[in-house]
Formats: C-alpha cells, structure tokens, sequence
RNA sequence: CGCGGGAUGGAGCAGUCCGGUAGCUCGUCAGGCUCAUAACCUGAAGGUCGUUGGUUCAAAUCCAACUCCCGCAACCA
C-alpha cells in the first residue's frame, strides 16, 4: 500500500469573504497535495472552516442572524472558492460538525486525566477584539476610541477588566518538552526565521493557558462543565485529527500524524507551541512539519478593507484563468516569504511564461505535426542533438522540479522547469523543422518526435501548477490519464506503446491565450 | 531599549545559512527567423549588491555600529 501523506492548511475563520490570501495558501497545499500524489503516495488533503469564537457570534448578532447560518453562508463562500480554484481537498472540515465537537471534547478529557486542565479564576485587561488578556504592565496609555486617553492593550485596542472563571492548561510544564522537540527536530518549524522566532518565545517562560470562556456560549462546550465553552483555538486545532475521525483510530487514522501543516505566518506560535504540547498532554502523536508561509500584499501594501484594496480571489480567476492565477502565486513568490501581486504582473507573467513560452511550444510543435505528419508520428531514431535535449528535459522534470517541490521551493522549481520550456524553444529555432519540410522531411519527422516527447514531459511535471492544462495538453497528445504520473517519466517505453496504437496528433487549439489587462486597471 | 520583514542594474525579485568571475523575469536597444498565440531565437547596454568600520588572500554573503523603508487596531493567510 502506498505511503500515506496527510497535509493540512488552517482552517479559515469564515467572518468574512474569503480574500487572495486564503487563496493563497490553499492553492499552495493543494499543488503539495497533487504533488505527493503524482509522487505516488496515498494522499489525505484537508481545509475547511473555524466556525466558532466570540467574533463569528458578534458578527452574526450585526447581522440578524444566528451564529450558525452566518457560518453555513460564509463557510459555503469558501466552499465556492476552493471548488473553483481546482483545490483537490478530501476532506472539508467545519469545526459546527457534531463529530468535530465530540473528538474535541475526547481531546479535552485526555488533556485534565493526564492532569493538565485545573478550574481558577480569571482577573484582567481583556480585549474582546484581541480575544486575549493583558497585564497591567503590557497596557499602554493613549486615546481610546472616543478620543479620550484610556488604558489600552499593547496593539491599541480597548481593554476592560475582567472577572471570569476558566479552565487552564498547564502549558508552563511543557516548557523543556517543547525546546527538545525543538532542538531534536529541526524541520519542526520551517522555515528557519520562524523556529528562530519560535524559540526565543519558548525560552522567555511559558505561562499556564486560558483555554474557556463563560461569556459567551458559540463554541464547543467543556465537558463536565457546560457552562463554559472552550477557548477557540483548543477546538480549531483539534480539527486536524477530528477530521480522521478522532477519537476513534478508523481506517483514516493511518495518516496521522500529519506530515505537513501549512499555515500562514501570523498563526506559527499556536501550531508549535500550543498544539505540540496539548497532543503531548492527550498522548497524542505529534505531526512532523509546520510550514509558515508568507503574505501576499497587494502592490506592496497590505490588503484591508479600510484601504478599500480587497481583491476577490473570484473575480482574478474569472479574470485571468484559474491555472494562470495558480501558476502566479507560485511561481512568482518565494514561498515562506512575503511577495506583491497586481494585476499586471499577473497578466505579465502568464503571457511570459504560459502563453509564450509554453503554450506557444506546443502550439507550433503540434500544428506542424498535425500539418505535415498528418499527426501521425512513427518510430523514433533520435542523434545527439535529439538526445541532449531530452536530457535537459528529463533533468529538468525528473529532478529539478520534484526536488525544490518537496522542499516547498515552489519558485526554484517551476524556473528549473521553465528553463527546459527555453530549451524547446531554441532547439526549434537551431533545427528550423519548417526548413527541413524542404531539405529532408526525414529529420523534420525526428525533429518534430523529439519535441512531442519533450511535451509530453513537461506537461506532467508540471500539473500539479496547472492541472486543468497540464491535463488538456496531455489528452492532446494521447496520454492516457494512467499514464501521467511522476514514475512515468523514467518510462522509456511509452512512446513506442503510444504510436503502436496508432494514435495521430489531432490539430490543436491554444492552451493559454495571451492575457489582456482589464479595462478598469489600465485606467490607473 | 517592544517584535518582525526589507534595502542587489529602469521595475520586480533570487542569491546571503555552507565567503571565491553578480543571476533571473519584465523593460530598453540591435540583429535573426517566419513553424507558432504580433509568438520564438541571438547579442548588447545598464549594478562600486543601503552607509561606515572590522575579520579574511578574497565579503552581496561573516562580525559590529548606523541610516532609511514596510508590517504589527480592525477585516486578516
């Protein structure tokens, strides 16, 4: 049975739109997940939505509505999203699922019998905006929203004093435990300025967790003490394990623990610290990687609503295609750090790259097969320049691109993978097969075989980017949809089974027609 | 002394961990080709890698200090 891979995003807190960075990282966790898979591993991919917290029920309360329709409407907005965007996801997780409330609770009895959950009280600054308390001495001094000086929290939100009863978790003793998995385990926490960061907060002391609230009730409630609800990051991060039908250890529960939980950067402490230490109170395996990626920023600023620069990842999508926007996120930012998108570098990079380069390729490699072979190819007798082409192109898919894929180096790869589409084309150029036509229809034929090949390689390493191409592509050339993962490349036989059934080349259309800028960002 | 990110040819970036001819995309200029999506290929111009000092045979890369920019209320990956 093939090697199980189990990959996670966060789950999305549904308060609102999804907008370009939620896009973001669940395309980057689904070209993970069709990566593994083409790799040959048994892949389990989960997303989904945080429904609970004192915001989605103020929220809701705005609205008119229950907490629980504002989620199914906003947790379906995400749905739509994903679903669009082509995210391969096995499993759509809301934290609302009565299973989800049960393995929390499971989670929760197995934290206070390992001793770890005691009943105390509550005195402070609370900022319901921060959902968080404060020390008197981390409370800065300055106009409140009202204009008049006031007590406020260190990020300038206002804070009330507050008398309240919760549950605790001992996070103070797992202090050392968190430091040796650590340091034992260096690829923990990716990429490195994250575990830095990571670090340094452990070695500075942790301090005992308040993990419910009795002030409000939209939330999974505390077993044994149903008054109070459980803080929410106790029930979101559960939803990694409820998701394979935690508590019980079912046929899903193969995939834990999880190979790779990929987040965003602003949520690092409560996934490696946090999480580590509540599966190690509940005896509970630890997932082996956390991945905190950057921001996307919208021409360098930061995306709000208050700078009215929200894009709707649906609408970049009708835009520009999804496998364009796709294949932009990853191709033009660093992964793990932060990166800028506009519409023109979008349109600019797709035309570049997709429509150009690659679309182009296989747009004059296949109209000359189809016009002068008749599409049909025939047996295959490559010389050295055939064949030194091909090695840069096997190179490029067999090694470079997988390599920096399964290091997350989304960017190094698909360049690695870019630089062989260049290699295509200037092999077209020196060989001049529309020359040939004339001189010696023989090597035009050996030529234009050599380029079907190199087509055909290209279009499967690069699926995981652009599936939806990728996929058309390979139907075009009469790849068989069993026959397009990763272990095939190393076929040398393919091509032999390929004309012996007598496939011809049908005339082919544009796989990526070149982007215009739309009408209302040209006029600024 | 709050935390973090950044400063590399006109623009956007990689390279910095593990020092050794400064690389990529876009743009500009010149040339080639005409199969192909006005696409493709070749060549050129353009950078004292934020500043200062240090270590070294050698620093974008290591060390120290400094300057400037950007995030860190809310929505929020």
């Amino acid at each position: 049975m093939a090697d199980p891979y189990y990959i996670t995003t966060a789950i999305h807190y549904p308060n609102g739109k999804p907008h370009i960075g939620h896009a973001y990282e669940t395309v980057a966790a689904d070209v993970i997940a069709r990566f593994q898979r083409l790799m040959g591993r048994d892949v389990r991919f989960q997303t989904g939505t945080d429904e609970h917290g004192l915001k989605m029920a103020r929220k809701a309360e705005e609205q008119g509505k229950t907490p629980r329709a504002l989620a199914d409407e906003m947790s379906g907005h995400f749905r739509d999203l994903f679903d669009r965007l082509n995210i391969s996801y096995d499993r759509y997780i809301r934290t609302t699922e009565p299973e989800h409330h049960t393995a929390s609770q499971a989670l929760w009895r197995a934290m206070e019998a390992n001793g770890d959950l005691y009943l105390d009280r509550y005195e402070g600054w609370y900022s319901v905006r921060d959902e968080a308390f404060y020390d008197e001495k981390e409370l800065i001094v300055g106009p409140g929203e009202n204009g008049a000086e006031e007590k406020l929290s260190p990020q300038g939100t206002p804070v009330e004093w507050t008398v309240e009863e919760s549950w605790f978790f001992r996070l103070s003793a797992y202090q050392d435990r968190l430091l040796d998995l650590y340091n034992s385990q260096p690829d923990f926490i990716q990429p490195g300025s994250r575990r830095n960061e990571v670090m340094r907060f452990v070695e500075g002391g942790l301090r005992d967790l308040s993990v419910s609230r009795t002030s409000f009730d939209w939330g999974v409630k505390v077993p044994g003490a149903e008054d109070h609800v459980m803080y929410v990051w106790v029930d979101a991060l559960t939803n990694y394990i409820s998701g394979l039908g935690y508590p019980e250890e079912g046929a899903e529960w193969k995939y834990w623990p999880a190979d790779l939980h990929l987040i965003g950067k602003d949520i690092v402490r409560f996934h490696t610290v946090y999480w580590p230490a509540f599966l190690m109170s509940a005896g509970v395996a630890l997932p082996k990687q956390v991945y905190g990626h950057g921001f996307l920023l919208n021409r360098g600023q930061k995306e709000s609503k208050s700078l009215g620069n929200v894009t709707d990842p649906m609408v970049l999508a009708d835009q520009f295609g999804v496998d364009a926007l796709r294949y932009f996120l990853m191709r033009e930012i660093a992964f793990g750090q932060d990166g800028s998108y506009s519409p023109e570098a979008i349109v600019t990079r797709a035309n570049a790259e997709l429509a150009n380069s690659f679309g182009n390729l296989a747009q004059r490699t296949l109209s000359m097969i189809a016009k002068n072979l008749d599409g049909d190819l025939g047996a295959y007798e490559p010389s050295g320049d055939d064949k030194a082409l091909l090695t840069t192109v096997q190179d490029a898919c067999r090694d470079g691109l997988p390599d920096q894929f399964e290091k997350l180096a989304f960017s190094v790869g698909i360049d690695a993978w870019m630089k062989a589409v260049y290699a295509c084309n200037q092999y077209v150029d020196e060989q001049a097969p529309w020359a040939l036509k004339k001189t010696d229809p023989d090597r035009m034929r050996t030529v234009l075989q050599t380029l079907f090949i190199a087509l055909r390689d290209l279009a499967i390493a690069i699926q995981p980017v652009i599936p939806e191409k990728a996929g058309h592509l390979l139907t075009m050339l009469g790849i068989a949809e069993s026959a397009r993962s990763y272990k095939e490349l190393a076929d040398e036989g393919w091509y032999g089974a390929l004309i012996a059934t007598g496939y011809r080349v049908p005339k082919p259309d544009p796989l990526f027609p070149r982007l215009e800028l739309p009408e209302a960002e040209e006029a600024n």
